[in-house]
DNA sequence: CTAACATATGAGCAGTTATTCATATGAATG
DNA sequence: CATTCATATGAATAACTGCTCATATGTTAG
């Protein structure tokens, strides 16, 4: 046994709490911004599409590894991608992406101001 | 080699894409979010303060994975803790993580809809 | 001081993930 | 149609992450 008795709260956060299928969409949601060359990338994508190639050079890695991480944004849904040719331009799905990222953003500078301030 | 010349956007984009640094930071925020335990347990504190063992229980999860998960969200400063006797209350510290979080909640459910009128 | 309770922590393990390497697909060009 | 360029993909590997188990810390009660 752990613990001694909760059942007041429990019972009220019981009843807020999402489905854990609900949640667990979330985390994955989130899970896909918690990597830094994804990140990169969507970044890059905010200032315009771009083909694999050139965001390969941009962040200085593999064409192989860039590929692997963009299947996994749209998979997500959260780039598209547009053929001319011989090469793919990837793009932002929606402007979603930007409102997280900067939502992620602001909550950082707050914080760094918060440091420099103590 | 890799891929030709995309000389003009890359010097473009360079210009706007954050220092290594910040990205990383970015990142780690939101691997934070990325999981689903921690999830539940600041969807949890949205409602109220919890002791350790409560959260523990409302989760069906041991009080050690708990007590691993808060050390995690305490380092990144998205919960607080307040001593009461011999247990410990974790809260949320701000009220950022419920709108980072409401973001991620949002877009979830316009992909939902979007699948659904598809 | 000792026992009991609430929480924290370290080591170990299993599952996951990002990159690399080799290779495949697919389109344009001569 | 063979070659070249742009991208995709599968397998292998190394690094990381979350949980468990055992144990430690810290607080209160007797």
């Amino acid at each position: 046994m752990m613990g001694h008795d909760h059942n007041a709260i429990l019972t009220k956060v019981r009843q807020e709490l999402p489905a854990d299928e609900l949640l667990s969409d979330l985390s994955d949601l989130f899970k896909i911004f918690g990597d830094t060359t994804r990140c990169k990338i969507l970044y890059a994508l905010f200032e315009s599409e771009m083909c694999v190639c050139a965001i390969a050079e941009l962040l200085g890695m593999t064409q192989s590894a860039i590929s692997h991480q963009l299947r996994i944004l749209k998979d997500a849904d959260l780039v598209g991608k547009r053929r001319e040719g011989k090469t793919i331009y990837y793009f932002l799905s929606d402007d979603h992406v930007r409102t997280i990222i900067a939502q992620g953003f602001e909550h950082l500078i707050e914080d760094y101001e918060r440091e420099e301030t103590t």
